[in-house]
Formats: structure tokens, C-alpha cells, sequence
DNA sequence: AGTCACCTGATT
DNA sequence: AATCAGGTGACT
């Protein structure tokens, strides 16, 4: 499911229902959710401690323990987490049970098998928060820093964006939703955005993201409706073939980075030039055969 | 610096 | 059968 507003949510939620509780007994049912570590010595660690709170930074899930370690969780593309009363049944796709002294259980769902969960020390810790970038709803991220990290960038600034070293938190949705509001073609090379646009950009992530955090939250506290269902849905994401909402453009979907960028080609222009090396480049490629081609030397 | 593997499940 | 999915680290 997550990006920041998602992860947010989560966190929130978790932090409410068992900030304070102890865990009694955890089990781990895949040994790539904790990999390299095998989920018995992880289980292990876990036995005992106090849960003293739960905290987001960037796309990580934090719980503090009582131990003095944190348990990193990365729900990746579909894992979730909560806690579910003593009796309720486990969905099927869970990975991992935390039990609380209560008998209540936090739950990590994750039906890809993609998400993670490590055991980090306090210098663990510190160099996770090190090696990510601002968070964007904080004053530390700012349009200078931005512009900072996009200077000299021949990358696209789309995929630029997505790298959590500069920026936290934002994924394809919200990546493609701050550049349609932005008014910056996803293919821009990140050197060529400038500076007004470098302005822009950062408020448009600020705003997209921080109506998306409030969004995703209701969503828990009022189950039943959505996002979408109350009129804060995507403008293009995911709405290829679709008309903007702001022009009557057909919105369009390209690959880049191996992924969908979705974006209008009128509210966000970019020169003809950029539009047809971006293309030229994906045809010219030929498509992936199963094995690696020999390398010249 | 860019592609792909990691996984399963939903949709075309 | 093929393609796509809200992510990222490990690879050419």
C-alpha cells in the first residue's frame, strides 16, 4: 500500500492502540521477512519488551523498544500493520504476530512477501536517519535544498524525486501527482528544472503530501470510505486515457525507471526535444531476454 | 547510472 | 499468457 501518507497512518495507529504494551511472544512465518537474520533470533529479542513507541522516518516504521533497540519495519509495496483484538482471525497473507500481554496481536500482513524487519542498535539507527533525506512536511526540507539536490542532475527529475536521499516519503503516486501540480513533465532533466519551477515543486510535495497524510488517515478513523470517495483523489495518477481535470488533455502513461509515469502533456510541457529522446531511448532498447547478454571487454 | 530481481495476485 | 502493482537493494 504505503508512501509517506500511508506509513503515517499506520504508525499513528499502532502507536495509539499498543504504545506501551508489552510484547510477550513473536513469531515470524517467512524467513525473508527478517532476512539475513532468522526470525527465531528475532523473535528472540523481541520476547519480553515493552513497545515504548511506534515512529515514522520516511517509509520506515519504528517501534521503540524497552530492550533499547528499534525494529525497523518496511511495509514495501503491500505490507500493512495493526493490531487485532485476541479472538479475530489472522488474514491469510500474515508474516508475522506479535503478541501483547493482553492478548491482543499486531499483525504484519504483507501478501508479496516484499517487506522487512530488522532488529537496529542506536548506531543502526543513526545511520539509517543519516543516509535519508529530509522529511518533507518538516522545515528542514526546503526549496534550497531541493534545488541543491537537482542542480547538475542529467536524470530525470521524476526519478530523481523517488530517491530517498533527497527527499522522503514520496512514491509513484504522490511523485506524479506533486509534478502534474507542479506543472514539470516527469522526464525533465532534473538540471533543467528551474528555479521557479524548483519552488513550485516543493510546495507542491508539501501539499500533496499533507492532504494525503490527513486523507489516509480519516480513512482509518471512518472505515468504509476511501481517498478517492471524498473528492481528494489523484488528478493523474493511474488515469491514462482519462481527460485533465484542468485542460481536457488526455493524460498519458510512460515507462521510466522500470515503472509507470503517469502525467497531462499539456499542463506539464516540456521542450519537443526531451519528449523524443525519451522515446527514442525505449524503443531503441531492445526487451529483456531471460538471460544477460555478454559483456565487451 | 540504469535495469532487474524480489514475490504474489489482480486484471487484461 | 502476459502485464501490471503505492519499493528498493543488488546487480550489470
Amino acid at each position: 500500500m504505503p508512501e509517506l501518507p500511508e506509513v503515517e497512518a499506520v504508525t499513528r495507529r499502532l502507536q495509539e492502540a499498543a504504545g506501551g504494551a508489552t510484547i510477550v511472544a513473536a513469531r515470524f512465518f517467512r524467513p525473508q521477512t527478517t532476512h539475513p537474520v532468522d526470525g527465531e533470533t528475532v523473535a528472540a529479542r523481541l520476547a519480553g519488551t515493552r513497545l515504548q513507541r511506534a515512529w515514522r522516518r520516511g517509509k520506515n516504521v519504528l517501534l521503540g523498544l524497552s530492550s533499547g533497540e528499534t525494529l525497523r519495519v518496511h511495509l514495501r509495496m503491500t505490507g500493512n500493520l495493526f493490531v487485532l483484538p485476541a479472538e479475530a482471525e489472522l488474514p491469510g497473507a500474515t508474516r508475522a504476530l506479535f503478541t501483547l500481554a493482553d492478548g491482543r496481536r499486531i499483525v504484519f500482513e504483507d501478501p508479496r512477501l516484499l517487506g522487512r524487519m530488522a532488529l537496529l542498535s542506536q548506531q543502526d539507527l543513526a545511520a539509517l536517519d543519516a543516509a535519508l533525506g529530509p522529511e518533507p512536511l518538516d522545515r528542514t526540507f526546503t526549496a534550497a535544498w531541493l534545488g541543491r539536490r537537482l542542480t547538475g542532475l542529467r536524470r530525470a527529475v521524476k526519478l530523481v524525486l523517488l530517491d530517498q536521499s533527497v527527499v522522503v516519503g514520496l512514491g509513484n503516486i504522490w511523485v506524479a501527482e506533486a509534478l502534474f501540480h507542479a506543472g514539470v513533465a516527469p522526464i525533465r532533466p532534473a538540471r533543467d528544472v528551474s528555479g521557479e519551477e524548483i519552488l513550485g515543486l516543493h510546495r507542491a510535495i508539501r501539499r500533496v503530501l499533507s492532504r494525503a497524510v490527513k486523507s489516509a488517515y480519516r480513512a482509518y478513523s471512518a472505515p468504509g470510505h476511501t481517498p478517492e470517495s471524498e473528492g481528494f483523489g489523484v488528478a493523474v495518477y493511474g488515469r491514462e486515457g482519462e481527460p485533465c481535470a484542468q485542460c481536457g488533455a488526455t493524460i498519458r502513461r510512460i515507462g521510466q525507471g522500470g515503472r509507470s509515469s503517469y502525467f497531462c502533456p499539456r499542463c506539464q510541457r516540456c521542450t519537443l526535444l526531451w519528449r523524443l529522446l525519451h522515446l527514442l531511448q525505449r524503443q531503441t532498447r531492445p526487451r529483456a531476454s531471460g538471460r544477460n547478454s555478454p559483456s565487451a571487454s
